[in-house]
DNA sequence: TTCACTCGCCAATACGTATTAGCAACTCCG
DNA sequence: CGGAGTTGCTAATACGTATTGGCGAGTGAA
């Protein structure tokens, strides 16, 4: 008999009129938002009594069509099971949430971003928060007509909130440094992501004011992953002619896999290899030793996108002003410490 | 001018409809699902290609108004930091992104269930994924006229999918006794979650055929957390008369936090104690020594999850036939080992 | 040619809400 | 008491798609 056989259909601004003694549109003037619209306060309360009463729940698929929004925003990151996306989804994910907005998260390694973003328009997000992909990269018209903001990323067409990513590299050579280690490494992605550009530019700036030139062989390219980061640090400590006394990586997945292929070899850190990672993942301070890292907040970067984001849904004429970089700060942990006097022969 | 200033407004049916030279009514036949409606095949190409050269992409906001269904699934999970819930949340994705459904996340530490399932419900969501929360005791019509399916919580009134809970803790112990341990102790969290009750169960029962029971010191309640594992861990390290050789901690957040906890004490793992942890997420292979684990299929979890979801929302009459539980399996790594000969005095 | 039937398309309507134009009643002031 | 202005509500319509009843044209049989 109903629609749908197993679901009593739901109560709607009809219902409510109709046990309120008033119209639908009454009704919807009353509880859809607006709130300085023309209604008599005894009508209203007798609205909100009836819609109280009722259990009434507006549809916001309704609303939606109608209104051209759907108080949905969609979030693209390169992949969840890096913790660093995760805080900075749980950032943006808290924001939304309390403004009303429902985030649709897509992972870029389930899928392509394109593909998402097809998804995503379909669904009609009002915007997206793209995090660390080269949005520039993607087809010319996929993001035509959503408000776009990006993550790590700079970009002429869209604003965006970055950490401050030359100072990452800057302070773990600094710290690396300051211990009194000369003989430095690094292990940075292989994909071509902004970050981790910068990150190696402001790491190899400062090593080079103290007149340090890293050579080719101690500047390891990988996947940021775990494993990758262990793979090159093998290959580090296989190196012939001496082997470096730190090194820095690019992110802390690497820091970890280096971690890992240290221990795995016995060689002893940080007595024998000092390490830096860069994030400070929840991961860091799991691990023994614990993990020295630069800390970007990845919360926050987050939640500063989604306010932007948000806050041009809302006046979608305003101005970006370009946001400074969120500063990092070096957290000394367990992985480093001075190098070791020399004691080759 | 238009709608929205900086959108240009999205093609309809009625664009492809006029540039095709047919109806609405047509345009959605052809292009709005049903493919065995009753549309010449030369109409047929002509729409397509009419929709292809304005690039038409369906309204699933109206859509979804008109059917009554949302072609959206929510998922609710105690915690996402925990990367097992993560991996759950993945299979579920994965499958329901394949079928056309988009999935609302929520994390109930962020909010707790209520309000997110009051979100979900004004979105229209079509059906929810609820993992480890203990649905029953919701509000009792929060989940009224939606389609539910619970991860690793027994009901009778709803679907589910479960691993073998009480199998992974008789396979702990198996392991131990084993070895040879005989000095058993138990993590387990505090909170009242199914799927753990019946870890302990099993193992306390495979514990007991061989006539050893666990000291009530022994049995440690602590939150599923990494830290927690640490201070439980602690507590036994400290304990007077004798420790245990082995520990079984009912998840691998709490056997990595043991694990700290020990290598933090100078107790070598698992020279001198034997751990052993319980889902095999992905950093049990990153700690050193790797953690010896149960590896619970999650992923498998989540995507059998999101099949029978889908699959009753496109049949709501079909009975539902309970599953048998996902088998586990033993994953022997680094952190046992046969308990060292007995050198106290 | 006529009747019965099928095929292919379309007009009309529904979904639940937001919004606007406008009507009726009332207030205020001269 | 008449006109202007305000207040409080409602009727009507729109949003973009799905769906159905029905209509004209075509087909085949008699």
């Amino acid at each position: 008999m109903t629609p749908r056989s197993h679901a009593s259909r739901s109560i709607t601004t009809h219902d409510v009129a109709a046990h309120a003694g008033v119209s639908q549109a009454t009704v919807s003037l009353v509880l859809g938002g607006n709130p300085r619209a023309r209604v008599a306060q005894a009508t209203r309360e007798r609205v909100v009594r009836a819609a109280r009463d009722l259990g009434y729940r507006p549809n916001i698929v309704a609303r939606s069509l109608v209104r051209g929004r759907s108080y949905t925003i969609g979030v693209v990151v390169p992949e969840l099971s890096n913790p660093f996306f995760l805080d900075v989804v749980s950032g943006i994910q808290k924001v939304a949430v309390e403004a009303g907005y429902a985030v649709l998260l897509c992972d870029a390694r389930d899928t392509s971003p394109g593909r998402h973003l097809e998804a995503l328009r379909g669904r009609q997000v009002d915007g997206i928060v793209i995090d660390a992909l080269g949005a520039e990269s993607l087809p010319a018209d996929a993001l035509d007509g959503l408000e776009v903001v990006l993550v790590d990323e700079p970009s002429e067409r869209w604003p965006g909130v970055a950490s401050d990513a030359p100072g990452a590299g800057r302070l773990a050579a600094e710290h690396l440094l300051g211990l009194g280690h000369r003989r430095i490494a690094f292990v940075g992605p292989a994909t071509d992501v902004h970050t981790f550009r910068m990150r190696e530019r402001g790491f190899v700036a400062r090593l080079r004011e103290d007149g340090i030139s890293l050579p080719s062989d101690w500047l390891r390219r990988a996947q940021p992953s775990i494993a990758a980061g262990q793979a090159a640090m093998r290959a580090l400590l296989a190196m012939k002619d001496g082997r470096p006394t730190a090194v820095f990586c690019a992110n802390d997945l690497l820091a970890l896999g280096a971690l890992k292929a240290c221990l795995a070899a016995g060689v002893r850190v940080p007595a024998e290899m000092s390490l830096v990672g860069c994030d400070d993942i929840e991961l860091a301070r799991v691990v023994t030793p614990e993990l020295t890292t630069v800390a970007v907040p990845a919360r926050e970067l987050g939640a500063r996108a989604a306010r932007i984001l948000l806050r041009r849904l809302e006046k979608p004429s305003e101005p970006h002003k370009p946001q400074k970089p969120l500063p990092v700060r070096l957290a000394v942990r367990g992985t480093t410490a001075r190098p070791q006097p020399e004691t080759e022969r």
